[in-house]
DNA sequence: ACCTGAACACCGTTCAAGT
DNA sequence: ACCTGAACACCGTTCAAGT
C-alpha cells in the first residue's frame, strides 16, 4: 500500500503527503506532526522546508490550483462564456473535493504562481470580449468571488451532515418550527445538493450546451448565478456607464 | 475592566464571551478552554450548554447574522437594488470585522433563525421585482455567494499581512519575478484593499448614491460585481429564457 | 542543510463524581 | 441541571544539539 518512507524529502513530497492525509482523514488531520509521521520524519523536520504550518497550507492551495487547465481557458476558438463555465466548474470541483478547502484558500493571499496565472487568464478572457482592463480585472475578481462563495456555501452545508446544531433559542423554542420561512423552505431543493461528482465532466463533452452534464441541484444553481453575473458583466460592454438611475 | 465572573451562565453568555475573545485575540484564541476561563468556568462546564465546540461556532454565526437590519431590507418604499447593496455591505462588514469569520460561517449549514430570515428577505425582495419564486431563490443564493466569496478573498488577503509564503518553486526561482503576470499586476490596486472601516455607514447616509460612502478600493470592486450580478439577474425578468446563443 | 529529542504551552472531548 | 477534576490523545513551535 504505502510506498514507504523516502530517504530524502522535498517541499513537494511534504505537500503530496499533506494532500493524501487531507483526502483520507479530512482537514482536521492535516497536522505538522501527522504529515511528518507519514514521511517517517520528526515533526520538527518539517520546519526545514516550511517556516510554519500556514506556509504549508498555502503551498497546498497553489498545488490545488495547478490542476486547472488554463490552456483550454485561453483557447480563443471556444466561446468565452463556455470557457469561464468550464474553468469555474473545475475550480469549484477542486474545492469541493476536500473538506476544509475554504480554510486552505483563506490561509493567505492568492498570490502563488498558479493563482496569478488563473487571474491572468480570466482578465485576458474578458478583455477578449472587448472589455477595458479595469473592468476586466473587476470581472475576474467577481467570477472568482462567485466560485469561492458557492464553495463556502457548499462546505457549510456538508459540515452539518454529522453535527446537529444546538437548535434552541434562549426562549427554549425550536428553530423554524413551522412555516415561518415559507419561501426558503419551498426552494431549499433548488440550492442544496452535492457538488463534485459529475462536475469534472464539464467541458469534456464538447459541443452543445454550457451546463449539459449538470445533474446536481446545486450545480445548476451555480451555473445559473454565473450566467447572470456574466450577463451583467458582458452587458456593461455595450452601454458603458451613462445610463443612470 | 472585566465585569467579573457571573454566578449563573447561559448560552448567550458563552457566545458573548466567545465574541469578546474573537475580537481581542483573534480566531485562534477562541477555544473551549479559553471561553470557559473567561467566564470563570472549567472547560468541561461548556458541554452543559453546547455539545461541541462546533455547535458554539454555529451559534456565533447566527448571533453575527442577527445584527443585520432585515426590516430595512424589506421596506418596499426603497429601491430594491439599494436595499440589496445595504444588506450585502452590512453582511460583508460583519464578516470583515473578525478574523476567521469564514471558518465560522463554514462550520455548518446556514440554517439558524437569522440565516433563514436573511434568505427569506432576499427571496421576497427579488419576487417584489416580479421574479418567479425559483429564480428569486437562485438569485438570493447568488447574492449570498457573492458576499461570502468577496469576504473569503478579503480574509485571504488579510491573512498574509503577517506571513510571507515560502515563495519558491521547486526550481528555486522566486514567484512572479517580473512581468509574467502583467494584467494582474496592473490591476492589483483595484481589487485589493481594506474592507470594513466606512462600510458600516452604508445605508445610514440616506438619499443619493448606492455606494457613496465607499472609499476603499476593494469596496468599489465589491459594489461593481454586485451591480453586474443584479444587472444580469433583473434582466432575466424581461426576457425569460428563449433568447439563445 | 537536514534532522532528532526534549520541552513549552496549549488543544477538544470523555468519564466518573459531586451538588 | 450544572459543574469539577483527572485523564486521554492530541496540537504548533522553539531550542539546543547532532551529522
Amino acid at each position: 500500500m504505502k510506498p514507504g518512507p523516502r530517504r530524502s524529502v522535498s517541499q513537494v513530497d511534504i505537500v503530496d503527503a499533506a494532500f493524501e492525509i487531507l483526502e483520507q482523514k479530512g482537514f482536521a488531520a492535516v497536522s505538522v506532526r501527522g504529515v511528518a509521521a507519514a514521511l517517517g520524519l520528526t515533526p520538527t523536520a518539517i520546519y526545514t522546508y516550511f517556516p510554519s504550518k500556514n506556509a504549508l497550507l498555502r503551498a497546498m492551495v497553489d498545488e490545488l490550483l495547478s490542476s486547472l487547465d488554463l490552456a483550454a481557458a485561453s483557447d480563443p476558438a471556444v466561446d468565452w462564456r463556455q470557457r469561464v463555465h468550464a474553468l469555474a466548474a473545475a475550480l469549484r470541483a477542486r474545492l469541493a473535493e476536500h473538506t476544509g478547502a475554504m480554510v486552505l484558500v483563506t490561509s493567505g493571499p492568492l498570490d502563488g504562481p498558479h493563482a496569478l496565472s488563473l487571474n491572468e487568464a480570466l482578465i485576458a478572457g474578458f478583455m477578449g470580449e472587448r472589455m477595458p482592463l479595469d473592468d476586466a480585472a473587476r470581472a475576474a475578481h467577481a467570477v472568482l468571488a462567485h466560485v469561492l462563495g458557492v464553495a463556502a456555501l457548499d462546505a457549510a452545508e456538508r459540515a452539518g451532515d454529522v453535527e446537529a446544531s444546538a437548535g434552541r433559542t434562549s426562549s427554549g423554542a425550536l428553530w423554524s418550527d413551522a412555516a415561518s420561512h415559507p419561501l426558503t423552505e419551498a426552494t431549499a431543493h433548488l440550492v442544496a445538493g452535492s457538488a463534485g461528482g459529475a462536475v469534472g465532466v464539464v467541458g469534456a463533452g464538447g459541443a452543445d450546451a454550457v451546463s449539459a452534464s449538470d445533474d446536481g441541484r446545486a450545480d445548476s444553481a451555480f451555473a445559473w448565478g454565473l450566467d447572470r453575473l456574466l450577463d451583467g458583466v458582458l452587458a456593461s460592454v455595450a452601454e458603458p456607464v451613462t445610463a443612470g438611475a
